[in-house]
DNA sequence: CCCTGTGAAACAATTCACAGCA
DNA sequence: TGCTGTGAATTGTTTCACAGGG
């Protein structure tokens, strides 16, 4: 998506699989939950275990880190938590702008999980002016007019936009060019950015039309099967819309693991059935 | 989620993939959008330039789901809309409950998406007994203690848990006990479910590690490591593999789970040597 | 022709299974 | 002996490229 062809051929031991590079931070929580415990050494079958994930995964993905462990022993877990942080890019201060300051935004800039390990909130941006000066968070809320310069002066390269969908692309445009170069975007829309600004989202309703399609199958297991072969036409679908729900069933379900996020629907829309 | 083995019976044509699963939201906002512009049909190579991925890619999504396009022309918006929605089990009405009615909590309860589409705020609940009766959303927010009554009186299927992590695994088993089958979590912890219990992990902080992760590499590149061409540190891995990495780039996206729980902060992490 | 639909190729991620070191 | 590290096999996803209908 958003970023095209930035790293050259480089790349040595640099070939982290962005599948494990999305995991790591699952590892790190583990981690330092065990790290608190005063665990001193653990094995990649319990951190697996802590983590969510299978140990042969596990151990695939550190061994792209480098050969951290001691066989017969496991992982020492001071030494991963840092060799981890400083993978991820988490040793040093990541100032973070937060433009939004709606009830997302206030949210966010409330989260626990963002102020620590690394990530500095430098800046709350609304642009209603009746929102700034409003302290969120025990942060002073300031106006977007001023989201040039707080960029800026803070050396921020991580943006985070909270806003309403029709407003995310003008702040990403004002962010960019500003120097931000990482996004995260909560609006539900699909951002468009220059080559090298890497954007993730995060969209709420995604993530839940996601589990209905997986819901929807477990209760309509009665459904015929379709013949055999492959049936080309299925012009005229019958609007079947009366499934009835019911609790319990199990059909084999388990999530894989996250998926993209994204976009978000605004009006509403009619089931409407062309000819 | 010790035990994985889910895979369904894959049915003749309903062998959609998951990530072509993930993407239907997508497609369908954008789609939604155009109807709302009254625009009667699209190209693959249109429609995909607006959900952000490439026509190839979309097509064959499409295809999964049958032969809904007509050569030369493209597709029939309004039907697509239809189709799309219904195999995402959006034609039918979701009530979902959520559960934790903090900052988070408050911001999906309002969210616009979360509405539309065929989900219905069916009830917030929340263990603090001075939120009880207060108005979230234009919804009165009820106590825990009502959890399961809700649940089987509304015919809940799917679950939001934004509460604290220590909260969400107490939470979950509840939800699940209940009868609820399908859960997005947001609070930064794994849960544990059993099978044929979905759960999809949204977590705010492991974006932005992702994001520092990416961000990192960016400022590394210009400044130390690209003059020689080499990277530093990498203690004791053998290259072995060249990765050549061609042009492509950008993380696709793939979330990951909850993470970060803690809320003071260790402090920057010494340099703990093992060995 | 134009644009969809789809086999086949290329690529990526996951899982297996076991060699080998502490 | 126990557990890591990793080639090899497997499974899943994306991209290519073109046949074929409108």
């Amino acid at each position: 998506m958003a970023t095209g062809r930035n790293h050259r051929p480089a790349t040595r031991s640099r070939g982290i699989p962005e599948a494990t590079v999305a995991r790591l931070p699952l590892y790190l929580r583990a981690l330092t939950a065990l790290s608190e415990r005063s665990v001193p050494t653990v094995s990649s079958e319990e951190l697996a275990a802590a983590a969510g994930v299978n140990s042969a995964k596990l151990r695939k993905d550190f061994s792209y880190l480098g050969s951290y462990g001691t066989r017969g022993v496991g992982y020492d877990v001071e030494y991963l938590v840092y060799q981890i942080s400083r993978e991820l890019g988490l040793t040093q201060d990541w100032p973070v702008v937060i433009v939004g300051i709606g009830n997302l935004g206030a949210a966010l800039a409330n989260y626990g999980g963002f102020a620590s390990r690394g990530f500095r909130v430098a800046s709350l941006i609304d642009a209603d002016p009746a929102m700034t000066g409003k302290v969120v968070a025990g942060i002073g809320v300031e106006h977007t007019d001023r989201l040039e310069r707080i960029i800026e002066d803070n050396g921020v390269s991580i943006g985070v936009i909270a806003t309403p969908a029709g407003a995310a692309q003008q702040v990403c445009d004002r962010l960019v060019a500003a120097g931000v170069t990482s996004i995260l975007n909560f609006a539900p829309t699909v951002l468009s950015v220059p080559e090298g600004v890497d954007v993730r989202k995060v969209d709420l309703s995604i993530e839940l039309q996601i589990l209905a399609f997986h819901e929807q199958r477990k209760s309509g297991e009665l459904e015929a099967g379709e013949a055999a072969g492959q049936d080309t036409a299925a012009p005229a679908a019958p609007p079947a819309v009366s499934v009835t729900r019911r609790g319990a069933a199990d059909a084999g379900g388990e999530a894989g693991a996250g998926n993209d996020s994204e976009a978000g629907p605004d009006g509403d829309v009619p089931a409407v059935m062309p000819a």
